[in-house]
DNA sequence: GACCTGCTGCGGATTG
């Protein structure tokens, strides 16, 4: 419910006089009711908070006014506001906002990440006060460089802003950040109020949870939610069919003449407006930019084709981004997740999804970009599928890829999205965040180091036994060592590797080379890629040919060529999908709806979807005959799946995931069923001892130095369920 | 059938 009138101009009044000039100098209508909610909350309450609204609603006015009404006039040395975001531009963006505000407050802003001269940082250094802007690597580096300085720069700190909350939640930095958190509050032996902000929420539970763990509150965030209505979303969903004879026209693209004709139609359809098309792989947008860019080209029109992706220089990512939001020419950004969130860039016109969304968190987040002033957000998804024919296997005919895609929209439009997975063990974080706390104390007992981060602090699911064996395999990998009177210290790779930049951040980074022409930077490729002088390239959207490697700096001088080939990036094994999905994609099967969104070939592709999965009888069925091997078809997310493939490799039972189904060989369908049987009747499944028998289990950038219990825990906890619900079983 | 994110302090040279 939106607050009444009178609510409404009660929240104008618990701002500080001068808080309310400022509004005054804006010439501000009115407050949004996210901001009218967050005032209410901040200025009458006294406890955490998350406030969650849609992109460009206010969230950061909305935290900010009421916070900076407290700061008014506070001169007490130290920090009194810390912002946390997850992006060096955010940051920027950020600043630069609150900038204005604080000015006339006499508040000062500073900010803090790779990119901050030393004179800004030792400004602050010597004089701390105000709000300060950082991201989580710079706040570890503050931790393990000046250590015993935290205190004394945090001593008057009364608010912890948290922006863009769910792009940390159920991951290694997110991870780094609660322990960081915790471990300010312990130096300053008091809890400091925090506020949460996010645009996409899926569970106020888990969110809760991870802006301050149940084991470290009295009570529960307060939720400030706004109650705006959306726009409305114009929806269409466009089907391409391989061909199944390649004519004259389609040879000349054999590499993907579906893509082709995506192509065109995005040509004909987004020419002379802004838009973004998120092609979901770099290798995807550097090929679709590629075409697009040529068809310009030979159109002879000027250029209005541009790519973005997280591979490309910061320059150039900050040219498309500046003449995005300056919208003074029509411009179509071909993107991977990099314009999904975070700075602002203003709406679009509309916005294109090529292939399968990554998932309906995904989806809504890309939607939330369009929709201008009161306009409709409009969503144009293009799928591909595959030649089909009589002999192709079930798991291809029933063309998933168009019904997965139908399900997740379904769910979007029923306003559902993924919970992030969370109550994860995070060893590897937890080896990062033990060698930090020995910098910071300049070395500290396994005991109170257990107390901090385990017993009180984020990394919750270690019992001590397990931390017991971490710290003695750190030893063993002469990370650590244990001096007589107990105290832990860093051993000599242990002082090596704190002392190296790469330490403060929690995720692995890929080995790339640099690319570079005419002195100036393109981007980065991953060294996969086969490379040598007078070979082709297809990068930023633009073709070159490779003049010069230098293999030991590793890098790559380009020239502007015809010729392109497209790059590599690295393969990993796609993105998570969820129970849900899987069990909406069922029902689509068995249902006769055709959604009225899918244009006449989607609509084509669906009927014969539903014809072919009920010829394989997959209403009945779970189980099929092929060939002398068997499939089988849960209907779970890739979690499940994966602890059922899992379960039955431990069975001497191979099985690969192919899509929605598991595939094995040489076994009959009842077999199979009975091998699936025995896994169901295991549960709640040891995931633990699963983990033990799964061949690699090395992922995250610590999981090297773990000891075998810690790294199965944290693979168990990562990628198997101890309790799967039950396969959607047909008689 | 995948994406994204981050980075200190020192010493030495140069400039005001």
């Amino acid at each position: 419910m939106p607050p009444s009138a009178s609510e409404a101009s009660s929240s104008f009044a618990l701002l500080h006089e001068r808080v309310r000039r400022w509004i005054w100098d804006q010439q501000w209508s009115e407050l949004r009711d996210v901001q009218e909610l967050a005032i209410q909350t901040i200025l009458r309450g006294d406890g955490d908070a998350i406030v969650t609204a849609a992109t460009a609603a206010g969230k950061t006015e909305a935290a900010f006014l009421p916070i900076c009404s407290t700061l008014v006039g506070d001169a007490a040395p130290g920090v009194q506001v810390l912002y946390v975001g997850p992006l060096k531009a955010l940051i920027n963006d950020q600043w630069r906002r609150l900038d204005g505000l604080c000015e006339s407050l006499e508040i000062p802003v500073h900010r803090w990440h790779g990119d901050v001269t030393m004179s800004a940082r030792q400004k602050l250094i010597r004089d701390p006060h105000g709000i300060l802007l950082i991201t989580p690597e710079s706040l570890e580096a503050l931790f393990v460089r000046r250590g015993s300085e935290v205190g004394r720069i945090f001593a008057a700190l009364r608010f912890v802003v948290i922006d863009e909350l769910h792009a940390f939640i159920g991951s290694e930095r997110g991870m780094q950040l609660q322990s960081l958190l915790h471990r300010l509050e312990r130096v300053l032996h008091r809890r400091v109020r925090r506020v949460g902000l996010s645009a996409t929420l899926g569970d106020m539970t888990v969110a809760a949870n991870f802006l301050r763990p149940p084991n470290d509150r009295a009570q529960a965030p307060a939720i400030v939610k706004s109650e705006e209505a959306g726009t409305g979303v114009k929806l269409r969903l466009y089907g391409f069919r391989h061909p199944l004879h390649a004519d004259d026209e389609t040879k000349k693209e054999k590499d993907d003449p579906t893509l082709a004709s995506i192509a065109r139609h995005l040509f004909e359809h987004l020419r002379g407006s802004n838009h973004l098309v998120f092609a979901n792989a770099r290798g995807r947008v550097e090929g679709l930019t590629d075409r697009l860019a040529r068809m310009c080209n030979e159109a002879k029109l000027p250029q209005e084709f541009f790519a973005h992706h997280g591979s490309l220089s910061r320059e150039l990512r900050f040219e498309v981004e500046d003449q995005l939001k300056r919208g003074e020419r029509p411009l179509t950004v071909i993107c991977t997740s990099t314009l999904e969130m975070g700075i602002d860039i203003g709406a679009v016109k509309s916005v294109a999804q090529i292939g399968v969304p990554p998932g309906v968190a995904a989806l809504r987040q890309r939607l939330g970009r369009s929709g201008r002033r009161g306009e409709p957000a409009i969503l144009r998804i293009y799928i591909q599928e595959e030649t089909v024919t009589d002999r192709s296997a079930p798991q291809d005919a029933i063309r998933a890829t168009l019904v997965e895609t139908i399900a997740m929209v379904n769910l979007m439009l029923e306003k559902w999205v993924e919970p992030p997975l969370a109550e994860l063990v995070h060893g590897s974080t937890l080896v990062q965040q033990l060698l930090s706390l020995i910098a910071q104390y300049g070395g500290i007992t396994a005991a109170d180091a257990y107390a901090l981060l385990c017993a009180s602090g984020p990394f919750r699911h270690v019992p001590r036994a397990m931390f017991t064996s971490l710290v003695e395999q750190l030893e063993t990998r002469e990370l650590i060592r244990r001096e007589r009177d107990g105290l832990l210290l860093h051993d000599e790779k242990g002082e090596k590797v704190v002392n190296h930049h790469d330490f403060y951040s929690a995720f692995k980074s890929p080995d790339e080379y640099r690319l570079v022409s005419g002195g100036r930077q393109l981007g980065t490729l991953p060294i996969v890629n086969p490379v040598s002088e007078g070979s082709f390239l297809i990068f930023a959207g633009r073709r070159w040919r490779i003049v010069a490697v230098d293999a030991e700096k590793r890098v790559i001088d380009l020239v502007p060529s015809a010729a392109g080939r497209l790059p590599i990036f690295d393969p990993s094994d796609g993105p998570d999908v969820h129970d849900r999905v899987r069990r909406e994609m069922l029902a689509i099967y068995t249902s006769d709806d055709t959604p009225v969104y899918l244009d006449a070939e989607a609509a084509d592709l669906l009927h014969e979807g539903r014809r072919n999965f009920a010829r394989f009888a997959l209403a009945n069925t779970n189980f099929i005959a092929r060939g002398d091997g068997a499939l089988y078809f849960p209907w779970y997310g890739t979690r499940a799946m994966n602890t059922l493939a899992q379960q039955l490799a431990a069975r001497e039972i191979k099985v690969s995931m192919e899509g929605l189904a598991l595939v094995a060989l040489h076994i009959t369908p009842d077999a199979l069923r009975d091998a699936v049987d025995a896994c169901e009747r295991e549960r709640p499944i040891d995931t633990i001892a699963l983990a033990a028998k799964v061949k690699n289990t090395l992922e995250e950038k610590w999981d090297w130095a773990l000891d075998d219990a810690t790294r199965f825990a944290s693979y168990a906890s990562r990628k198997l369920e101890r309790n799967p619900m039950p396969s959607a079983r047909a008689r």
